[in-house]
RNA sequence: GCCUCUGUAGCUCAGUCGGUAGAGCAGUGGACUGAAAAUCCACGUGUCGUUGGUUCGAUUCCGACCGGAGGCA
């Protein structure tokens, strides 16, 4: 333990697939313990996203203050890099105000960036590169980029599924963009220490189909609360870059364009969706350090932030004593 | 009642000129460093509707029966 590791402010980050119920458990633990809500969350970042996206309700965002929630426009692409740029400066602002922020989310890669200090060195997304090669692409075909990948960065082609075309092109912006390989590049985005003392919250099932369920019925209910009317809100955007990306709105679109039938529109949210957490379990069951909490071992959210409450205590009571 | 088509993996369907079968989707597992709610990879035994017959051998051919769709009366 360094001096500098000592001197680290303790920071709370709460993960696991979505309908876990993680935000509720984080206002809990807010209260308990004066902190403030960092979202790490691809898609509550935009606005006009409140429904489909599962944004905390009113009542939690009374409760306790919560950042990188909503500050983005739904036409504007963001990425990762803006993401830890902008929720870096508001743990800052959190721990300046001498309260313990809590990183809550369910996009992995954010808050693994966050908090492992990922450095997105150089190399931002160039709109007009990124354009150029989806055009050789769509020109010359996949393997035309592959071999250009191989001339260039024999390692990272080898590396990379010929069928990965997204990572086959950003290896390729790395590579024109910095001139450096992907390796490089890798490196020397993990040369900061991680900036946080970090305490990792892992919320998981033991049954999945209690979650399933749970994703079902969220689903229905975001439905009964007009995801349909905020869908074709969103619809007259004829660009939303990244957030077009996100589960329950695309479905719509397709059917307001007539492709399928309403009902079939809503059991693909909730496939896609039940797919998408998967997704996540098997993201956040690889880190290494953290502290799984299964949700179905629990009565009720009392019950389970007692339990959190205690993890909490301990963690912070043992940074106290050193 | 008669005729035609149809019954194969959880679903939609290929296929076997007779040697016990394979795609997509779903599901499961995994990867992931400036699009990540995205993108990508791996994994396919199921009384081939039931029952008789022909055959060395039937899911495949023939018959009957049962279920489904359509047509004619």
């Amino acid at each position: 333990m360094t001096e500098r590791e000592r001197r680290k402010k303790p920071l709370i980050a709460v993960v696991g697939p979505t309908a876990c119920g993680k935000s509720e458990l984080a206002v809990h633990l807010c209260e308990r313990f004066d902190g403030e809500i960092v979202s790490a969350d691809s898609m509550q970042i935009y606005r006009g996203m409140d429904i489909g996206t599962a944004k905390p309700s009113e009542a939690l965002l009374e409760r306790v203050k919560h950042h990188m929630v909503g500050v983005v426009g739904v036409d504007t692409p963001f990425s990762v890099a803006q993401y830890c740029d902008m929720a870096l400066a508001c743990l800052a602002d959190i721990c300046a105000r001498g309260k313990i922020p809590f990183v809550v989310g369910g996009t992995g890669l954010y808050v693994d960036s966050l908090t492992d200090g990922i450095r997105f060195h150089g190399a931002r997304t160039q709109p007009e590169l990124r354009a150029r090669l989806q055009e050789l692409l769509d020109e010359k075909g996949a393997q035309a980029l592959l071999e250009m990948l191989r001339e260039k960065d024999p390692e990272a082609a080898a590396l990379l599924h010929p069928n990965n075309m997204g990572r086959i092109i950003r290896a390729l912006e790395i590579n024109i963009g910095l001139s450096m390989t992907k390796r490089r590049y890798n490196e020397l985005s993990k040369t900061a220490p991680p900036p946080y003392d970090t305490l990792r919250l892992g919320l998981f099932f033991r049954e999945r189909e209690q979650l399933y369920e749970r994703i079902n019925r969220r689903v229905d209910e975001m439905m009964d609360r007009g995801l349909l009317e905020e869908a074709r809100a969103l619809y007259r955007y004829d660009s939303m870059p990244t957030a077009g990306q996100a589960i329950g709105y695309k479905e719509l679109h397709e059917y307001f364009e007539g492709r399928i039938p309403l009902d079939e529109a809503v059991e693909l949210i909730k496939r896609r969706t039940r797919q998408y957490a998967k997704r996540q379990m098997t993201w956040f069951s690889k880190h290494p350090s953290t502290t799984v909490i299964h949700v179905d071992d629990y009565e009720d959210i009392h019950q389970l932030s007692e339990r959190a409450a205690e993890i909490v205590n301990e963690f912070l009571s043992r940074r106290d004593d050193r």
